[in-house]
DNA sequence: CATGAATGAGTATTCATTCAT
DNA sequence: CATGAATGAATACTCATTCAT
C-alpha cells in the first residue's frame, strides 16, 4: 500500500519533472523550482529521491526502459531488415518528438569529457550512455542482417546520431518535424548517402 | 612590446582555458579553476577579460577563424567537387584533432534549449551557432556544385554533425583516430550511405 | 501562524538591520554583516528578501507609512495653523528620536548625486525621495493657511531639514534632545528667525 | 625643484579628481576611473598620496582653506553685522556653486554615525566636521555681534546647514540657482524666519 | 619617479541539502 | 511522511593596494 503510494508520488514527481524541464529548458532546472511546481516542499522530493543526481537519472530511466522495449518489439519483430530500419526511425522520430528534453540531456551530458575524467561524470550522463552501449549491441545485429560487412559499431552510432541531429536541426533552423517526410529523408540519406539526393 | 608580453599572456590563458575544458567538460568551467588551474589570482582574469562571457567566446575565437579560412580556400579552390569533399573532410578531423575542446564546446553550447529559450543562450553559444549558419550557407554551394537536388540546407547540417560524431565514437569507445582510414569511411558513409559498407 | 513567525523574523531582521545601520552608518552595511549582526546564515536573508536594495527599502517603508499616517492627523486636524505647526515640530522631533537611524539614511541616501545621475539612484533613496515629495505637498497647503505668499515650496523643505539640522546638531555637539525645550527652540527659529533670539 | 614639481602634480590629480567627482559623483569614484582620467598610471597616484582616503582629504583640504580665508576676511572686516551676515551669503552661495562636489561630501560624509563611532569615521569626513566645528567657532562671534543672546552654537550650525538646505533644494527640484535672488531669500529666512514670508 | 600587472579580500547572490517540527 | 527555514559552500565580479621592472 504504502509502497504503492510512494510509487505513485514518485512517478508523479518524476512525470512534472519532465513537463518543467521540457517547458523550460534543462540548466535553469533546480530541486526548489521543480517542488514548487509539483505544489510540494522542497525536502519532500528527498523523501523519494536521494538527490538531484538521483532524480535526474530517475526522469530518464523508465522512458529508456520505454525505448528498449519498443526497440525489442522492432528489432526482434518479423519485418524484413529495411522494414525494419525504416520503423526504428519512425520510433525514433517520434519518441524524440514526445520527450524533447531528452535530446537536451543527450547533448549536454553524454560527454566526451566523462570518458577522459569518468569521476566528473554525471549519474544520469553515464546511465545515458549506458543506454547508448545497449543500443549500438543492439542495432549491429540489424545491420548485420542487412549484410554490412564492415564498420557496423561506427554506422550503429551514426544511426543514433543522424536521428538526433535532424531533430536539432529541425529545431535550429524552426522546421517542423513531418514524419512522414523526414522518416523518408532520414532513410535515404542513412542508406543511400548525399547521392541518393542528386 | 608590453602588448606583445598582454596578449602572450592572453593567449597563454585562453591556452590553459582550453586546456582544463578539454580535460573537464564545460559546465564545471569556474574562473577560480581556471584562475587556481593558470597559478594566477582571480583578479587577475579579469585584467585580460571582460568577463566569464568574453573569455568564452574569445576561446573559440580565433580558431574558427582558422576555420573559415581553411574552409574558404577548398571550397574557393579548382578542385572538382568530390575532391573537395574529401579535403573537407581531412581538414575538418584535423582540426577536430587538434581542437578537441572545441568538440565539446559544440555538444554542450550549440544548445538546442537555446533556440527554445533564447534568453538563456549564452554568448559563445551564440558566436558558434554563427558560425554554424556561416558554414551550412557555404557548404551548400558545394552540394549545389555536386548535383545535389533537394535538402541541401538539412545535408550540410548533416555533414558537419557527421564530422563530429566521428570524432566523438572515437572518444567514446576509445578507437584512435586514423585521417586516412576514417576520412575515407567518413566519405563513404556520407555520399553513399550505409549501402557502401554492405 | 506561520506567517506570523515569518513576519516576526522578518520584523526582526529589520530590527537588526536599523540597529547596524543606526550604529556604523550606512555605506558599510553589507549582507554578511547583517547576517553576521543577526547570528544567521547569509542565505538566509534571500529566504525574506529579494536582494540588499529589497531589504533596504523594507527598512525605511513601514515607518515612513508610520510619518505618514501622524502627519495626516495634524494637518488634517482642527487646530490653528500655528497650532498646527507646533505639534508638527514635537512629532517630527519625537520621530526622528526613536527612529535615529533614518536621520541617516536621509543624510545619506537622498543623494543630490541621484538628481544629477538618477541612472546610480537606490532604489530605496528614490523611495525616501518620493516620500520628501509627498511631505512637501502636504506642508505647503499649511504655509499657506498660515497666509504665506511666495516661496512656499522652499520653505516646506527648510521645515524638513532644519528638524533634521537640529537632530543631527544634537548628535554632533553631544548636546541630549529636549522635546519641550528644542521644539520651542525650532518654532522660534523657523517662524521668527535669528531676530527671535536676539 | 623637485618638490615644486611634485607640488605641480599633486595639484594637477587633485583638480582632476574634483572635476571627476563633480562631474560623476562621489560614490562611483575610484582610483582606476581617476588615474585613467589623469592620463596616468595607477601607481603613479600612489606616489603622491598615501591611499585613497589621504588623496580623499586633500582633496577638500585647500577648498576648505580658501574658505577659512574668505570668511576671515568678511568676519574680520569692517562692515556691519548684518553687511557681514548678508556677505556670507552670497559667499557661500558662490562657493558652493563653483563646488558642487563638496555639498555631496558633506552630505554623504559628515556623518552622526561618525560620532557614535569615531572608529569608523573616514579621514575626510573628520576633516570636513573639524572645519565645521571651526565654522561654527567663528561665525558664533558674529552673532553675538548682531546681538543674538541664546543658542548661538546651534544658530551657527543651522546658518551652515541652511545654505546647503537651499542648494540641495534646487538640485532635488530642477531650480536654478540666481544669487542676488537667493542671497535675499535666505536672509529673509534666517534672519525673520517664515513670518518674512507672509 | 612612473608604470600597470598581479593580488586577494570582499561583495551580492544562488542552491542542493539537512533537520527540527 | 511532509514541511520549509536554515545552512554554507560556491559563483561571478570589484577594487584598493603593492611591487618588480
Amino acid at each position: 500500500m504504502v509502497l504503492n503510494m510512494e510509487k505513485h508520488k514518485r512517478q508523479a514527481i518524476l512525470g512534472k519533472a519532465r513537463e518543467w524541464i521540457g517547458a523550460n529548458g534543462f540548466s535553469e532546472f533546480t530541486m526548489s523550482k521543480l517542488a514548487k511546481f509539483c505544489g510540494i516542499a522542497k525536502g519532500t522530493l528527498y523523501n523519494y529521491f536521494d538527490n538531484k543526481e538521483d532524480l535526474m537519472v530517475k526522469v530518464v530511466e523508465d522512458r529508456v526502459a520505454e525505448i528498449h522495449h519498443e526497440v525489442e518489439e522492432i528489432l526482434g519483430g518479423s519485418q524484413e531488415p529495411e522494414g525494419k530500419l525504416r520503423s526504428m526511425i519512425r520510433q525514433g522520430l517520434a519518441f524524440y518528438r514526445d520527450n524533447l528534453d531528452l535530446l537536451m540531456l543527450y547533448a549536454n551530458e553524454v560527454k566526451i569529457a566523462d570518458c577522459k575524467f569518468p569521476s566528473s561524470a554525471t549519474a544520469h550522463g553515464r546511465f545515458l550512455r549506458e543506454h547508448l552501449e545497449w543500443f549500438m549491441n543492439r542495432f549491429e545485429q540489424l545491420l548485420s542482417d542487412m549484410g554490412v560487412k564492415r564498420e557496423r559499431r561506427l554506422l550503429a552510432y551514426f544511426f543514433h546520431e543522424t536521428m538526433k541531429n535532424l531533430m536539432s536541426f529541425n529545431m535550429l533552423s524552426g522546421r517542423e518535424l513531418d514524419i512522414d517526410r523526414d522518416a523518408d529523408l532520414l532513410y535515404s540519406f542513412y542508406f543511400h548517402g548525399v547521392e541518393a539526393f542528386q
